[in-house]
DNA sequence: GTATAATTAGAACGAACGTTCGACCATATG
DNA sequence: CATATGGTCGAACGTTCGTTCTAATTATAC
């Protein structure tokens, strides 16, 4: 009878009949998905439970079977939009090995990504701090776990063509550049991912890269 | 008896007995910098008018004598910022004529601006498109005029160099990296706004600088 | 086909929202 | 001192908020 969304999870991991995708899962990843496009447009706090419900054709109470809480469908979001790009992330990273040819890759991989799941990436980049608690500090170790990849490129960057800045600053800097997209880009004026991250990936590059630490020293 | 702040600005406005700095402008300042901090933590929609009076140490129905409505009060505090910062602009480009000089000019005044008054700018960049109607056309209207300066900028050094590419991309490219600080910076770890416009100029300035025309035309 | 569980919806909860009203202080001018 | 005006407040307005209860409906299994 009363099966919320918490006590429902732990029984479908447990049983997993034939399918892994549920109906239930399946409805659910429906419901995120309006719920991610009227986030993006209202915001966090400015949507309501009823707005969700509206966009998604689905009662008030109907809702609350699938999410036990407004928090924790935004924390779902947020949650399975940064598991995505960091895992698809990883994958095209396994295939190069030049420092430069990663940095790039980075930026492709974040960009295209941004660009196909617009609304997405925005909650994720505009409600950054909303979630407290427990949904807060998992996100944030995510999000920190993204960032500190980019930070390792940026070292290995550094080390391989002997230069000098703070990666700190050049990751952040990079991360302006991109995340900023989403409250300017327009698919008609501006281009693809492609274009946008070789763009990006040449100023990003070659202003990083006038920072030598000594004169010519290409191999350590 | 009854004197809202619309009725009460056309009065002032007609009297102007001796100071231009009334009671009101200084009372209605303060509410405005401690409503800033709170609508920076917490954000607009997330903010409540009762968030504000108890920020600001005034009275519910006090607020409503000094600010008609909660979206004017966030007009007030967008506008004032947006203007005081291309006001400071201004003044600042007209003793430099070198392009690249007076991007470098740009970069400085943001983030001097930006560190300076931190809330505020977050206030400004993470409540862009809240305001409706006529609050937002306005301030949409700014923030054109601000963006347009960056872009006049940006083909002045480009016809100074010789160089090719987009200078809108370039533009949002620039603000992307600038105010995304917002997200990230830390005194203590990230210098102030000096070193931070120095190192975002180079980076930018030479990462942008290497998309030559044609080789060495240095002047038309 | 009936029992059992998964899914949905209507109606309501108390709390909090933005805003308004009328009555109070404070101050300064005559 | 009287009186007008600028400033402030407590209390309440009607609405909407996130959430929950209970009952009805639909799918699944025997």
């Amino acid at each position: 009878m009363l099966a919320p969304s918490a006590v429902k999870a732990s029984a479908r991991a447990s049983r997993l009949k034939k399918s892994v995708e549920t109906r239930f899962d399946r409805r659910q990843s429906e419901i995120l998905d309006h719920a991610t496009s009227v986030l993006c447009a209202k915001g966090y706090a400015g949507a309501s439970m009823r707005d969700l419900s509206r966009a998604t054709g689905m009662s008030l109470a109907g809702l609350y079977y699938y999410f036990e809480s407004k928090e924790r469908l935004l924390y779902l979001i947020q949650k399975h939009t940064f598991t995505t790009i960091v895992q698809q992330l990883k994958v095209r990273l396994a295939s190069e090995t030049d420092a430069e040819g990663r940095i790039r890759i980075f930026i492709l991989n974040h960009l295209e990504y941004f660009l196909a799941n617009q609304k997405a990436m925005k909650v994720l980049s505009h409600e950054d701090d909303v979630l407290e608690n427990g949904f807060g500090t998992e996100i944030a170790a995510l999000k920190r776990g993204y960032y500190r990849i980019c930070v390792s490129l940026m070292d290995e960057l550094k080390q391989e063509k002997g230069l000098e800045f703070s990666s700190r600053i050049a990751v952040m800097s990079l991360f302006g550049m991109m995340n900023w997209i989403y409250t300017w880009y327009k698919p008609r004026v501006d281009g693809g991912a492609v274009d946008l991250a070789r763009q990006m990936g040449d100023t990003f590059l070659t202003g990083i890269g006038s920072k030598q630490l000594r004169k010519r020293s290409s191999t350590k």
